[in-house]
DNA sequence: GTCTATAATGAGATAGAC
DNA sequence: GTCTATCTCATTATAGAC
């Protein structure tokens, strides 16, 4: 056993630091900033109140650090999907779909997995980033997904050199809404199809997600003669 | 002047009932259910705290009745505009385009507006729909907005006989993401971009939302040869 | 319908013993 | 690092005069 005696208050597995960040992760992804009380956090933490204030110092940095503590992986995986994705073509120019794929491959692994932290801090970050929020908790994650949309954006143009600037910016934030939706896993897909397409499916999701916004890629960038090629002749069914 | 002495307090023009539902309107779009207290509600309507509860009850029933208020109107319009779009074509099978265009047009041309209620109940309705609500206040939306979706599925099953009924369900639930993300307006594009698009700008949104969703279903229709028959040559600039 | 006053609770945060 | 106790303030909601 390695821990000490003082690192564990009960049974559970994690040190305190870590039991009240992954409470906080699942409440905040659940009801949002504001829908959620420290004294919620610890207790399911099963730890004093105090102590959340003695690790973090306010809710507000309690808040940061949850939306910062895996905000480095995520940006490097997305980084290393699309570095693989432009190694593997023959020229370095990755075509759209493999880019739009390295884009969510990372996100989608993560949420499908057994890794329940993982699937609810994406999920926290796709529900609430359509909420205007403070700037000291959005720089935080802007300065290292600028960098996210910089080389995306950057790929996209390679494999689109007829697009304009507008049409590109555009067209990929068009993307994060699609794969924001599908993250946060609202029961309205279920509920649209009448049980026909599961909010958890995200195999599904990427084999559709694919073909239609590549599609919409080269619509705006004036190639839509281009789909047919890289689509082959037969959607996902 | 139509006003009786008791119907107003200051020299608002709208009487008190009104003024609360606009205050919450505004706020609740600002910062959510939990981010705001019926305090400030009032505070900005110029109220008295206990008129919200005389008026509405609760917090949670002022809430259901903000986001009810311009629910009927709003589905009423989609169903206009769908009708006018399937009214224009000489079969009465309206093409992708135009159902798209009709899906966004009201909305957006509402957001553009002056009219800053709509505006706001709109991102209210678009930053709020990805995070989990309360069924009771959730039964009221689902209720008449899950007619339009009867509705625009079938004239796109109309439009694409071909496709199959996952692909139009994720599709469809695709296009909302996009349509949600505009709506709530956050400052990302305009980052993103550098300043080359603007939030506001719903002209060139649409311009560029009709073909690169258009492009999406016809891929997934397995019919992306009809992409640029649509679409005619040149991409928005 | 509107106001004042107040109840009842829960919130974030801190001090100090251990 | 952890716990108990407490401070201070804001919150939803209601009672009752006008």
């Amino acid at each position: 056993m390695p821990q000490t005696g003082a690192a564990l208050r009960r049974s559970d597995a994690h040190p305190t630091k870590i039991r009240i960040l992954d409470a906080a992760e699942e409440l905040f992804a659940a009801r949002g900033y504001h829908g959620v009380s420290i004294r919620e956090i610890t207790q399911m933490a099963n730890v004093e109140v105090a102590l959340a204030h003695y690790h973090f110092g306010s809710k507000e940095e309690l808040f940061r650090h949850v939306v910062t503590r895996r905000i480095d992986e995520h940006c490097s995986r997305l980084i290393e999907d699309l570095d693989r994705a432009q190694a593997a073509a023959p020229n370095g120019i990755a075509p759209v779909e493999e880019i739009v794929r390295a884009f969510c491959r990372f996100s989608f692994a993560k949420t499908s997995s057994a890794d329940a932290g993982w699937k609810r801090y994406l999920q926290l970050l796709a529900r609430t980033s359509q909420l205007p929020m403070y700037e000291p908790v959005l720089a935080p994650i802007n300065r290292p997904y600028g960098i996210i949309v910089v080389r995306y954006s950057e790929a996209l143009r390679a494999a689109l050199p007829t697009i304009q600037p507008g049409n590109l910016a555009t067209a990929f934030y068009m993307l994060q809404g699609i794969v924001s939706r599908l993250l946060a896993e609202t029961e309205m897909l279920e509920r649209q199809s009448h049980g026909l397409c599961s909010a958890s499916d995200f195999d599904s999701h990427l084999e559709r997600l694919v073909p239609f916004v590549a599609a919409g890629f080269y619509a705006l960038a004036g190639r839509p003669e281009l789909i047919s090629a890289r689509n082959g002749s037969e959607p996902p069914t």
